[in-house]
DNA sequence: GTTGGTAGTCATGTTTTTTTGACTAATTGA
DNA sequence: TCAATTAGTCAAAAAAACATGACTACCAAC
């Protein structure tokens, strides 16, 4: 059984919802880190100058209720976790690039 | 001369300024009317239920700067203002599409 | 000259989002 | 046991977005 449950809001306009998923602060740089490789909580926050631990936990735990993250319990030396595209986030990929053609 | 001066922000990220520049409550209903046809300030307002004046000014002032949609006065019978999608507004027909498959 | 349609602006208030700073809790190494 | 690193939570404040209602200004018909 693969029944998904991930919605965010009903709009009626489809581009609505998807907007409301990757818009938000810090959501799309967190999705362009996850993009090179699993991120970590700690490490966003050094590598998102301005950013806070609230917004980058409300971020992070938003992306993974609409299924763009992954969340893992790394059980290694020092115990960690770490967020990685899934693979609707991996599909939402081509969003991204099309969005790149339109340089301001 | 074709200088153009549209910035709505500056993100180091490219999405975030086409995010930005999409996202705002009415935007996408916007875009989605605009993409049928130039629309008008009060034929907008009765066609969103739940909108008023000052959002649907302000996103459409917003989406003008952003070069989305041009601003028109038609000199007719009830002399009035169209708001019609500009080349780079259509060419942003493929953000939206890009986002459709996404159903959730 | 008053009504009705066009397209707004402005000040204010409410609601949502984002930030700040303190605090929690588990694990690891000294 | 103490300190540091992991990954957060919580309450409150500040900032941004959105909504409300009054008001403006132009044009045309009556």
């Amino acid at each position: 059984m693969t029944t998904n449950n991930f919605s965010q809001g009903d709009a009626s306009c489809p581009a609505e919802n998807i907007l409301k998923q990757l818009s938000g602060k810090w959501k799309p740089q967190i999705f362009r880190l996850a993009l090179e490789g699993p991120v970590r909580f700690n490490s966003l926050l050094r590598q998102l100058p301005g950013s806070n631990k609230q917004s980058v936990a409300t971020a992070l735990k938003e992306m993974e209720e609409a299924d763009i993250l992954v969340k893992t319990i790394v059980h290694e030396k020092p115990l960690h976790i770490e967020y990685t595209l899934s693979e609707r986030g991996q599909a939402m990929v081509s969003v991204f690039r099309s969005m790149e053609g339109f340089l301001n």
